[in-house]
RNA sequence: GGGCCGGUAGCUCAGUUGGUUAGAGCACACCCUUGAUAAGGGUGGGGUCGAAAGUUCGAGUCUUUCUCGGCCCA
């Protein structure tokens, strides 16, 4: 039993935490007492934060990416919130597209309903009510990690109000002009007519016509291209008449061969990729043949050729374009473009100002911009194109190729890849790219090499392509007259959209009549109403428009956007390019963004893998604080390391973190003294109590210098550094015998309470963003009368706790502290000691040392119950050990050759 | 296949403009303590800095190649 003089710790905080079990409880105190909403009321007035959420698509359990987002999100967040300002999160959710598409249609399936059956108002409000579904299963999981937020008004992009806006957001880039009907190659079934997606799609063997055919070669740079045949190989000679360019690559090797074969070609030169060669020989039965000359792919540039029917009416130039996607696998490596009849083509060319055309129509008919070809169906065209090559003595070779090929899942019929009408924004017109590339100049970056990245991918995007062939979205706001095929603009009837939209949703679209929408100006039976629907990344780059500027508690432009590194092309460029469009700035000040979750030997999570954590799982076992300290401690600008015995690593740091807590805790019997610490009376401690504030100063300036930079791990690092070296190993163990063995009312123990007291409010707050429940747990016990730690605020500390000189005499110290601890455990070691305590210590130092060190007691340092200094010249620090003599003090435990003078111990 | 980013102790991370023997905490081992006790303290071991070549008096740091991994694109 210990005796009544001394003075154990004693407190109600556990050193269990208990967290997966404790932490429910403290989720429900915040819904009880309404955090989020006292948060607000206490902080109104001040400066804003505003962290706007990247909405998350409403399907599927969360993730551990979707947790890292979210945890780091609320971090900062509360950082911010403790740091003097109002850093409101509202959460949202992105709802529209596909996936949710597919879902429905997937249980149409199982309930054998045809979804072309259902009529689409119908289909649109099981998708609504789907995304509703998982909006609500996320909003649990998110406030389980401990996320505070606006829950209860969280925005989605499926909202009435946000789908007005997005009609209103088009409405802008209408009236501009910059949103422009233009085609792009989609699969297309010319049986069903319809455009097709990628999982309505099945590969099947194919007998396709092939053809090798010679483009002449008009102008170039290297004269001995002029006049010569580029020849291309192609399985789809349909495409030939909607030809606009050849692609070659500029790291391959080319070579002009001279032909010497009786037929057309005799005489003729002719180029293709050298590693092509043989194969282009074996293929088109040449047997006679003289090498010209080899040349670089990159020779190729500025060359323009003629298409194969230049005589027969098709005299655009045919420029040969770079592209990588042009192999040596098969063919001549020189690939014929079609920029109506191929994604590659496609980009290919509108990236070199080439648009697409309308060259097929839904019925798969040459439509009038192809010459010769109006009317014939393109499955019947091979023939007659192969007949027009050779009459124009550009056929080099033909014949059949059986191959994989797409066709439809339903008719199995072969697909095309055909231009449809699609819309787009035009990056150019309006100098979208260059008020985009000077946003991104005018953004910080964290960390910095974001900004590169976003900057890359700004510069080569083609025109964004903002119509979709589905149902599940917002639908275009566009009538198009029948006559003219003009486009109509007109505000008030965007501003009649969006208005009815705001009451009812966008659903009316598709079944209400079109004047409705037109209002009295028009008569519908003159315009043809869209039934695309815009693109999803449209929507979310529009959040900014919906949320930030609608609602009366944010700010327009947000202080910060934080998404995983993968946004750069999504939703971070989607709603740079949206605003910069429509208000010629981006709506953020600045971009945070992560790597990705990876596991513990950095290969990313896969189900094949077996190496999935759920969030839920470490949840369960670890609990949420443990998950903020993992995403505390990792550095983010990489990719994310995470398994289970990383998390037993943190749970080790949590438990240390703990018991200091505890600790301090317990010595102050769980009754905090507040301190003003601006009336600190510093000179009256003692030098240990000084150089302790000192450390709390220089801590709190790193931690405020890490924050500024978002450098979460660094700052972790700091903490727990502090807890483990500074305070347990270091002052608490030094204090112990203070603290237990003073008696209450003594001056110097009084000082040591004052120091814990400090520690525990400074280590309280430095930790609250980070260990949300924890801290609260804390918070809740000292403080009774009060309703949050995140109701609080960093503590600003005076700058008189610096000490430089103190600091620079104590590191002295300590390294003669540390000389000392080598000599005791020397004495440990050989069985001659065990405690420390009884050790008598005999210190030389050097002479030089001794103004610096007059007057410390080393037994108080070292905790020994003896220690002697003597100084020497031209010595380094010697410290030799020996057994303390006398007996030991009952109470102190020291080691005395007479009775213990100590008031305490004396008593009794 | 291309663009970008990354690889420092078992783990999480430091390592300024190239400059002594590459650091910290955790983990580990041994010891002490039993008055923070499913806690606390002390000491210690542990790294070819992904690999190779080059520049330099000197390279974790600069250059090139390779390799492994991640994101995006194809």
């Amino acid at each position: 039993m210990s005796k009544p003089q001394i003075n154990l710790p004693k407190t109600a905080f556990s050193m269990k935490a208990n967290l997966p079990t404790r932490e429910p409880d403290i989720l429900d105190y915040w819904q009880k007492i309404n955090l989020y909403d006292e948060i607000r009321n206490s902080s109104k007035g001040r400066e804003k934060f505003i962290l706007h959420d990247g909405p998350p698509y409403a399907n599927g359990n969360i993730h551990m990416g979707t947790a890292l987002n979210k945890i780091l999100k609320d971090i900062i967040v509360k950082f911010h919130q403790m740091d003097g300002k109002d850093s409101i999160y509202v959460p949202g959710w992105d709802c529209h597209g596909l996936p949710i598409e597919w879902k429905i249609e997937e249980q149409y399936k199982k309930n054998k309903k045809n979804k072309n059956e259902i009529p689409v108002v119908e289909f649109r409000k099981e998708c609504r009510s789907f995304a509703e579904k998982w909006i609500e299963v996320h909003k649990s999981q998110f406030k389980r990690l401990g996320v505070v937020g606006d829950w209860d008004n969280y925005y989605s992009t499926m909202s009435f109000g946000a789908e007005a806006q997005i009609v209103r957001e088009l409405g802008k880039f209408l009236k501009e002009g910059s949103l422009y009907r233009g085609f792009k190659p989609v699969l297309w079934s010319t049986v069903e007519k319809t455009a097709l997606a990628d999982a309505e799609v099945e590969y099947q063997d194919h007998k396709s016509d092939t053809i090798y055919t010679s483009f002449s070669v008009k102008s170039s740079d290297l004269k001995e291209l002029v006049g010569s045949d580029i020849i291309i190989w192609t399985t789809t000679p349909w495409t030939i008449p909607a030809n606009k360019a050849l692609a070659y690559n500029e790291s391959l090797n080319y070579v002009i061969l001279q032909l010497r074969d009786d037929g057309e070609y005799k005489n003729r030169k002719i180029v293709v990729a050298e590693a092509l060669l043989e194969s282009v020989i074996k293929e088109c039965g040449i047997k006679d043949y003289r090498k010209i000359h080899i040349l670089k792919g990159k020779e190729f540039k500025n060359t323009i050729c003629n298409h194969p029917f230049i005589k027969i009416g098709y005299e655009h130039d045919i420029p040969m374009l770079e592209a990588r996607f042009v192999t040596t696998e098969q063919g001549t490596g020189i690939v014929h473009c079609a920029p109506s009849h191929g994604p590659d083509d496609f980009n290919l060319c509108l990236n070199n100002g080439i648009k697409a055309i309308e060259t097929v129509d839904g019925d798969g008919k040459y439509t009038k911009n192809v010459k010769h070809f109006e009317g014939i169906h393109i499955f019947k065209a091979n023939s007659i194109v192969i007949e027009k090559l050779k009459e124009q003595k550009n056929l080099l070779f033909n014949g059949e190729l059986v191959h994989s090929y797409p066709h439809s899942w339903r008719s199995k019929a072969p697909l095309v890849h055909r231009a449809t009408p699609q819309w787009f924004i035009s990056m150019e017109s309006h100098k979208l790219r260059d008020k985009a590339l000077k946003a991104i100049d005018e953004t910080v970056f964290y960390p910095s090499k974001g900004k590169e990245r976003l900057k890359s991918m700004i510069e080569t995007r083609p025109d964004w392509c903002v119509s979709r062939q589905r149902v599940w979205g917002v639908p275009l706001p566009i009538f198009v007259n029948k006559k003219t095929k003009e486009i109509l603009v007109d505000d008030d009837v965007i501003e009649n959209i969006a208005s009815i939209y705001e009451e009812e949703g966008s659903d009316c679209w598709f079944s209400d009549n079109p004047q409705r929408f037109l209002g009295k100006k028009y008569k519908a039976e003159e315009f043809d109403k869209l039934s695309d629907i815009v693109e999803v990344w449209f929507d979310s780059g529009s959040t900014h428009s919906f949320v930030l500027e609608k609602r009366e508690d944010l700010k327009w432009p947000a202080s910060m956007y934080l998404e995983g590194s993968d946004q750069h092309r999504g939703w971070f460029h989607s709603s740079l390019l949206e605003s910069c469009g429509t208000r010629g700035k981006a709506p953020f000040e600045s971009i945070l963004s992560h790597g990705f979750v990876v596991d513990g030997k950095g290969l990313k999570m896969s189900k094949s893998l077996g190496n999935v954590i759920a969030p839920e799982d470490i949840l369960k076992k670890y609990g949420a604080d443990i998950l903020r300290i993992w995403v505390a401690s990792s550095n983010y600008a990489e990719d994310l390391r995470i398994d289970y015995s990383i998390l037993d690593q943190h749970a080790e740091s949590y438990r240390k973190i703990r018991n200091t807590f505890r600790y301090l805790l317990g010595n102050i019997n769980d009754s905090f003294e507040i301190t003003n610490l601006n009336e600190l009376n510093i000179e009256n401690l003692p030098e240990l109590e000084q150089l302790m504030l000192h450390k709390i100063y220089v801590l709190n300036s790193n931690f405020k210098k890490y924050f500024s930079n978002y450098d979460f791990h660094n700052l972790y690092k700091e903490l727990l550094n502090f807890c483990t070296v500074d305070l347990s190993a270091f002052y608490f163990d030094i204090r112990k015998d203070n603290l237990y063995c003073d008696a209450k009312d003594s001056k110097k123990r009084k000082s040591t309470i004052l120091l814990l007291n400090i520690i525990l409010n400074a280590l309280l707050k430095w930790f609250a963003p980070i260990l949300s429940f924890t801290t609260e747990e804390i918070y809740k016990l000292l403080f009774k009368d009060q309703k949050s730690i995140h109701l609080e605020k960093f503590l600003e500390f005076p700058e008189k706790f610096k000490n430089e000189k103190l600091s620079k005499k104590w590191i002295e110290l300590i390294k003669i502290r540390d000389t000392c601890n080598i000599s005791i455990e020397e004495k440990r070691a050989s069985k001659e000691i065990g405690s420390s305590l009884e050790a008598d210590l005999k210190i030389q130092l050097n002479q030089k040392l001794k103004n610096l060190i007059e007057g410390t007691d080393f037994s108080e340092l070292c905790i020994t119950s003896k220690a002697e200094v003597t100084y020497k010249d031209d010595i380094n620090t010697i410290a030799i050990t020996s057994k303390a003599k006398g007996s030991k003090c009952s109470i102190c435990w020291k080691i005395k050759e007479t009775a213990c003078y100590r008031a305490n111990c004396a008593i009794d």
